[in-house]
DNA sequence: TAGATTGTAGAACAATCGTTCTGAAAGAGG
DNA sequence: CCTCTTTCAGAACGATTGTTCTACAATCTA
């Protein structure tokens, strides 16, 4: 054999959704990439095909490690409720984090309008983010933090739209005052069924 | 003078708003916005200017035409919060009619990141009505049909974010009974603030 | 050391992009 | 009639696109 790996495919797929995110799929060009990415042309076709698979193994890495965080929080032992609570929250701080960027998942339901393959990929991440909330308040439920007739799938069904909403909206410059009201409404959806 | 206009200005931006919001900006080439929009290159460019001039004119009057015609639901004579239903119920019914396009303001979020311009327009677009949101619930405090300590802007903030939500998700094919639950959940928001 | 492999640098490719230009057909006013 | 003006059809423009190809440097194994 012969010379090893000398990039890291890992590093080069979270440069890769920063850029696609900030300047979408059809807005960034090869050699913008290859600048960015720090690799050349051949290699990036060599790893990844082409600029499209590029484009989608960088959407399942933001699974493997953005949505994951989420979930692993969510998951985390302690108070279900109490974790719920600080995603929500953390909702709100990536959007101050990083204004006008928004979540990568919101760039890649737009792109990949015509996409099947990439639409599939997103929206198994809201999915698996939806269901984490949902056994997250399931999990509240049994522990006797929620009131026995909070709904959990129609909390989550709501709190996702919420948090995808916030993170999109993140995008307008003036939205600070509207993503922490509507935090606010979030804690209190939780608020209003928790127990006691 | 000589041959009068033969094509409706305010049709063509319509048809504009379709084809970007199908397939982009950087998606939609100008050979298929002439097919689209049934002018002639040259005419296109006489009238609008370059591309972007397009692209910008259709968002001003989507606009003029689909966010103008929630703020005169909400403004419509008659029980403010029977306005605001209709109108959160409107979300739901236009995810549930043209799934996977979603509004046009969405994709103008997305496609306008780095022109200043573009999003200044969609920025106005979500902040008039969100003030037409809240004027409404300001006018049915007055009128009693909130209670008196119903805080508007807030409810107007959130109610703003889940529509969006609501907008941004209804791309996704198996959104519908989310979407349900979060018109649910609005609904559900009004209700709690409404007047015993 | 020899050879295989993985990377870089950059030329070259056809295709398409947005835009402009040319020339002619069509209808209204003088 | 003639003269504008608007629109059309389509050629042409340079620039840029994504992709492939060629040549070469570097680093590992045998």
């Amino acid at each position: 054999m012969a010379r090893p790996k000398t990039f890291d495919e890992q590093q080069v797929l979270t440069k890769a959704i920063d850029v696609f995110r900030r300047k979408g799929f059809d807005g960034t060009s090869i050699p913008e990439l290859t600048a960015e990415l720090g690799i050349c042309r051949q290699s990036l076709y060599n790893a990844f095909g082409d600029k499209r698979g590029l484009f989608l193994d960088a959407l399942e890495h933001y699974g493997r490690v953005e949505v994951q965080a989420k979930l692993d929080l969510l998951d985390a032992p302690g108070s279900p409720i109490e974790n719920l609570r600080t995603v929500i929250r953390g909702w709100a701080a990536m959007a101050a984090q990083c204004p006008g960027e928004g979540c990568f998942t919101i760039t890649a339901i737009v792109v990949n309008r015509n996409d099947a393959k990439g639409l599939a990929i997103v929206e198994e991440h809201v999915n698996r983010l939806e269901r984490g909330y949902e056994s997250n308040l399931e999990r509240a439920l049994l522990a006797g933090e929620l009131k026995p007739d909070a709904k959990p799938a129609r909390m989550a069904h709501s709190l996702i739209t919420s948090s995808y909403g916030i993170a999109l909206l993140s995008r307008l410059a003036g939205s600070s005052v509207r993503i922490g009201d509507s935090v606010a409404e979030m804690l209190d959806i939780v608020e209003r069924n928790a127990a006691g």
